[in-house]
DNA sequence: TGTACATCAGTGAACGCGCGTTCACTGATGTAC
DNA sequence: TGTACATCAGTGAACGCGCGTTCACTGATGTAC
């Protein structure tokens, strides 16, 4: 009885939580992260202003928890669509990546400008994202790797890095022992990814592209195809 | 003396005018353009906040003030880099372009983010920025258009566009005969300068590159080459 | 050149608003004996 | 099972702040005759 009250509390006071975040989720969407107000948030969900801080112990901790999340669900995302393709198809899986990630970009804008997008002002990001922000890299790595794999004889030793940064060696497992060039071409290809999404979402490709999708995919084609990775 | 006193009012105006976007551009370095204050701006110079109105008419009119400027002085500032290189050294213009946006974005983070970062919010923009944000893009397609002249007889005869919009056609003279794969894979160079920039800027290489400028050099090399412009 | 008038930069007070956060409090929910 | 106590969600009022914009005004600068 003791532990089963004690879940019933804790039960509501996460499903409060949520509605907190998700009212925050709705309002950013309609205003953008920079105007996210904490007493819209508490008024939207009938609760006293002051109430806000029983669940979050600032503004700041609020928008920390909504960039997790965003980095999680962005994550969650592309991970199950890159791996609903075969293994082996690994111009496939690259295409699935950068579709989803398109695609999640273009259904919560605001999410993503969160994320993606300048810094909200005043704010620093704490150590707590930086797993959730490297799950759709670590995808992009594995994808690498088994191409490296597939096309390679497992020559191990790892290289001298002078390029790259020690988070990447340590945070990224599958590519060890691959070499840095091919790793910092597939730095450069996320970056590529990033900046053709963003292009797109904030408008600079109004009037200069006709047709976003075809523009998308030959784009991604051509990535794809610097990476060494081809159709099948 | 008429005119000459008419152009001492009118100089004074101008000052003014231009203390005005120094001081926001100076506000803004600080604390981003979403928290830039009409009354903030008004106290640095003295100045009542409802002496402002005497200037613009409104908060948002001193914003596309701004986004107008922070195009114009990338745009020259690019212009006149890759002006300084030889017209046949088709790569070191293209270097010369890519690391100008570079330097200027870290040199001025706030505009450059005011400009290609995630949009103001409740703010659209103007048509009158159209002009001054395709300043960098005609640079480019001057670029692609040397290199495609100095590689192919002169077959004219504007392809059937289907991926390309009206604005790119009439807006880059430089283009005009050139088939539609050459001109997208130029929007794509564009675009993953843009989201190498960026990344950079806003931080998501932090910890993954140790050396920013190599990478940055070698990233823009091998755009260069998938773009088929090459060193000499 | 002198005078009457119009223009316009700049002021100070006010309007009405929303913000993040604190604090002492009320009551309901859970806990220990 | 009942009672005394602790925990904790939620409230309402307040603090102190800054914001964009308007308005009636003062004086200096420029203009027309």
């Amino acid at each position: 009885m003791e532990s089963a009250t004690k879940t019933a509390r804790a039960r509501a006071r996460a499903a409060v939580l949520e509605d907190i975040k998700a009212s925050a989720r709705q309002q950013m969407a309609l205003c953008g992260a920079a105007a996210l107000s904490v007493r819209h948030v508490a008024r939207e969900l009938g609760m006293s202003s002051s109430g806000f801080y029983r669940y979050f112990a600032s503004r700041d901790e609020l928008l920390t928890a909504l960039i997790i999340d965003a980095y999680n669900a962005l994550g969650s995302e592309v991970e199950r669509a890159e791996a609903a393709v075969g293994r082996s198809d690994l111009f496939g899986r690259w295409m699935a990546t950068a579709r989803s990630v398109r695609s999640w970009a273009a259904a919560h804008p605001q999410e993503y400008a969160l994320v993606f997008g300048s810094p909200v002002p005043g704010y620093a990001a704490p150590q707590d994202t930086v797993g959730p922000a490297a799950r759709v890299p670590l995808v992009l790595a594995g994808i690498l790797a088994d191409h490296w794999h597939a096309t390679h004889e497992a020559a191990a030793g790892s290289s001298d890095d002078h390029v790259l940064g020690p988070k990447i060696r340590e945070g990224l497992s599958p590519i060890a022992g691959i070499p840095e060039p091919v790793i910092t071409r597939g730095v450069l290809a996320w970056a590529e990814l990033f900046g053709l999404v963003s292009f797109e979402l904030y408008g600079h490709l109004v009037g200069t592209v006709a047709d976003p999708d075809a523009f998308f995919t030959s784009s991604c084609e051509r990535i794809a195809a610097e990476l060494g990775v081809t159709p099948r």
